[in-house]
DNA sequence: ATTATTAGCACAAACGTTTGTGCAATTGTG
DNA sequence: CACAATTGCACAAACGTTTGTGCTAATAAT
């Protein structure tokens, strides 16, 4: 059984004082209210004497406010996500907000009833990394004028704020450094179809190889999630391919890793066998055996900002202006890329 | 402004009943009040077509429930930790709770502070991994009834129940580990002080030592953070010591980390010039430049015990006749400590 | 000494639920 | 047909807050 907390009424009730006094006391209203000062102390003493705190539950309901948002996250073991609901957290708390962080696998699904138990629970705004397949479920959300943030996949033109990297120009440089470097047979593989992430970083790719003349081969862009089985098998199954392109281009650190598991069972060397680039970039990604050359993406700032924007849009009540930001990627160049001697291989 | 949720009133309003039916039908509890089949129809009809959904803080509120369990975790950043993070929210989602995640960032008042917030919030539980160094807030906890759960770190004695490794043994056979391929002089660069699992790593690291005859040097154990930061200073005073020693054992990954970035700074080779075993495993490891050996926790069966224990204690309301559970490690062999030759070096 | 101000607080409603109890209308029994 | 039993629902309290308004007593003004 619960133990009795200490409520207002009996606070009120050691001091011999209505809970209205006693309310606008523990609030710092008193002046406002014209509480006197003796009053002020016994209430102050009561109220510590008893080791009272607050229902949030009980003011929640009466104010309409929580000060808890929710945040969705495909995968919170994804260092790229970890990383971002750190900040995210840290963010939210300064600010006085607790974050209920809720995990959808990918699954839209899951998502829809996360956003719906959210909503249920009177959360003042969400932050969301949807599964960005299906957009109806946010759209709701919105109509209740629930304030929502999108974090790194988004729906353009859909009136929902985001903050994302600018997959496009990350990718289109990556792929035009592979290029530079002699590779003509460049893989790309996918994270989850139909998003839009990997929607502007296929374009980015696609661009790149443009830009230089080279023939964009769709057998060359393979895979359908952003896990590390998809870089696996999507790694094994190029290497049967008879048009075995000479380096891979992984869309998340997770189907990199799982690309780098297959080569090396495979028993093939980066960069000799095979060059990789991948996006997202990693501390550990330094001291690997071969030091993996990544596309940068600016974690922190992205679950900053968005939290920031998330509770400016609570507490003034305004909508942005602005649809959405892009964060600028970098290039961290290290070793997976193989220089390719023309004519040669 | 927040849109007019439909609420039970209006649904109740719309058909033309009173509160309690329309609680009661949208309960279940039809039969068990004897609504009748029509007035249900009427209210599920009413329901759907408001598109209602039940206000879960004034549920809350008046069941003394709100299937919300709280996670104070040091860093979510940690592989270690937002694997775990990972396992208790998928656990807790799939019996019907939420969890409130928060970061403490390794600092006693900012734990005391989040503490107080979610018995605020009123969650039904809390699981904890603590900074470990004080046990006054949480105990206050215990008073008040609020189930608990540590993880990782603890308390022994104090009956607050947890769930960690058996870091005794897995330190234990690293250390032996060690020696057993000829390593007299190992450092110990410790996670931070005064805390349990700290206390049991080097009890074992001792204990190892003192098996095969071997003087335990104090000035060999050193370091004071589980941060990557520690790792990489201790690594440098190290080095500079006389004693120098020709493994070093790493009380944590983000420490082992730290300490691989130092000798790659100093120019040293792993395992060539220096060994190196750490605790945590993480599958990058088989990929560094040399594959580290590393003694393996069970992450994702520790947030899952611990979960399902604590969902357990809030359903029944019994207490556990067992304080803690120690999960088995495993010793991961891979290629970072070198076999000694004995006379050389 | 009377009236006008102000100080200091209490009352009560409201937020959206759940639930014990009460009460009419219907059906069943003898 | 009279009474008992059952069906089907409504009432109202309670959970712990916040806040608009009103009331009394003390002080100030005339």
């Amino acid at each position: 059984m619960k133990s009795q907390d200490a409520t207002i009424v009996s606070v009120s009730q050691k001091v011999g004082v209505s809970v209205s006094t006693v309310s606008r006391v523990l609030n710092g209203k008193s002046e406002q209210y014209r509480i006197s000062k003796s009053t002020q102390k016994l209430i102050l003493d009561a109220a510590a004497e008893l080791n009272y705190s607050p229902n949030l539950l009980a003011r929640g309901l009466r104010l309409n406010k929580t000060n808890t948002i929710g945040y969705i996250i495909p995968d919170i073991a994804n260092p790229f996500f970890s990383r971002i609901a750190d900040n995210v957290e840290k963010h939210a708390r300064k600010k006085g907000y607790s974050v209920v962080i809720c995990n959808s696998e990918e699954e839209t699904n899951a998502e829809k009833i996360l956003v719906k138990t959210l909503a249920e629970r009177k959360i003042d705004g969400v932050i969301i990394s949807p599964v960005g397949q299906e957009i109806q479920h946010i759209l709701e959300l919105k109509e209740r004028n629930i304030p929502i943030i999108l974090i790194d996949r988004y729906f353009p033109g859909k009136e929902i704020p985001f903050v994302t990297s600018d997959n496009y120009k990350g990718a289109f440089t990556a792929v035009k450094y592979l290029i530079e470097n002699g590779h003509t047979k460049i893989a790309c593989i996918q994270g989850l179809e139909d998003t839009q992430p990997v929607f502007e970083r296929v374009r980015g790719y696609k661009d790149a190889l443009k830009e230089f003349k080279l023939e964009v081969d769709e057998d060359l862009i393979v895979g359908d999630s952003f896990s590390e089985e998809n870089g696996y098998i999507e790694t094994k199954l190029l290497l049967k391919n008879n048009k075995k392109p000479t380096a891979i281009f992984g869309l998340s650190n997770l189907i990199s890793f799982g690309a780098m598991r297959a080569l090396r069972e495979e028993g093939l060397n980066i960069p000799d066998d095979m060059s990789l680039i991948t996006f997202d970039d990693l501390p550990y990604l330094d001291y690997l055996s071969t030091p993996m050359t990544a596309v940068q993406q600016q974690g922190s700032e992205i679950g900053n900002i968005a939290t920031k924007m998330l509770i400016d849009q609570i507490e003034s009540g305004r909508n942005f202006e602005q649809e959405g930001i892009f964060l600028p990627t970098k290039l961290i160049i290290r070793s997976s890329v193989k220089k390719m001697t023309a004519g040669k291989e």
